[in-house]
DNA sequence: GATACTTGTATCCAAAAGGATACTTAATAT
DNA sequence: ATATTAAGTATCCTTTTGGATACAAGTATC
């Protein structure tokens, strides 16, 4: 394999890797619905349409467990849960924005035709 | 519904139609061998590790419906078949871009842990 | 004439992702 | 005492995605 070859190979690897964290319907739509201020369980299901407790759950733990956001307790009375993207979670934004206007351009397109 | 909520709705949707076109663990490889030299249906197969005939014939497709590629018959002797990215599927750089570089600043956060 | 290569397709199957609905547990509000 | 809210979980099911393997049609090569 030349070297040109391995690259590439790293390349796919990298994107792979990406998709598998951030990849999916669900997981960039809950971190900006986070990240645009909606901190608790209910607050984030309303703003995105269609998802459901079970998918809301199970997402969020994933985004968690790959430190893109965080879950904390807040003691007050009475007590909640609070998630917030952490600082490295903010970096998706190099991502997020690419993907969204792509997807509005591409909807043009489609639309075009 | 207030317009900011509107706004953020819009976005969630444009995310989800780029997922939709470009999402899952191939089609972005794909495209990518493509684009750096790979044209026919075997080179594409052989440069990207682990993948099937099958699931590269039915990206293949999804991908050239969407204007992302076209494939072409070459009437030489023997004819064969041939891959390209049209213009249109270069712009999607700007999406691969950021998706390669993220992956590889997460692969360091994970082994960092 | 037999064999190999190319570009797929056909079948079948497994795993992952996503969805519907009901329920829980603790706390608070009426 | 009853009802409501919050933050999920539990079950069950459907759809989508991906994978294994075999095969096919046409051409070319031995």
């Amino acid at each position: 394999m030349t070297t040109e070859e391995k690259r590439f190979q790293e390349k796919i690897k990298a994107i792979q890797d990406t998709m598998f964290v951030i990849g999916g319907k669900w997981k960039i739509p809950i971190i900006l619905s986070i990240y645009s201020g909606n901190k608790r369980f209910n607050d984030i299901s309303n703003s995105i349409p269609k998802i459901t407790n079970r998918v809301l759950s199970k997402e969020l733990k994933h985004l968690e467990e790959n430190f893109l956001i965080i879950r904390s307790i807040v003691s007050d009375y009475p007590v909640r849960i609070e998630y917030a993207v952490t600082s490295y979670g903010l970096g998706l934004e190099e991502i997020a924005k690419p993907l969204e206007s792509w997807g509005k351009k591409h909807k043009q397109k489609i639309k075009g035709k």
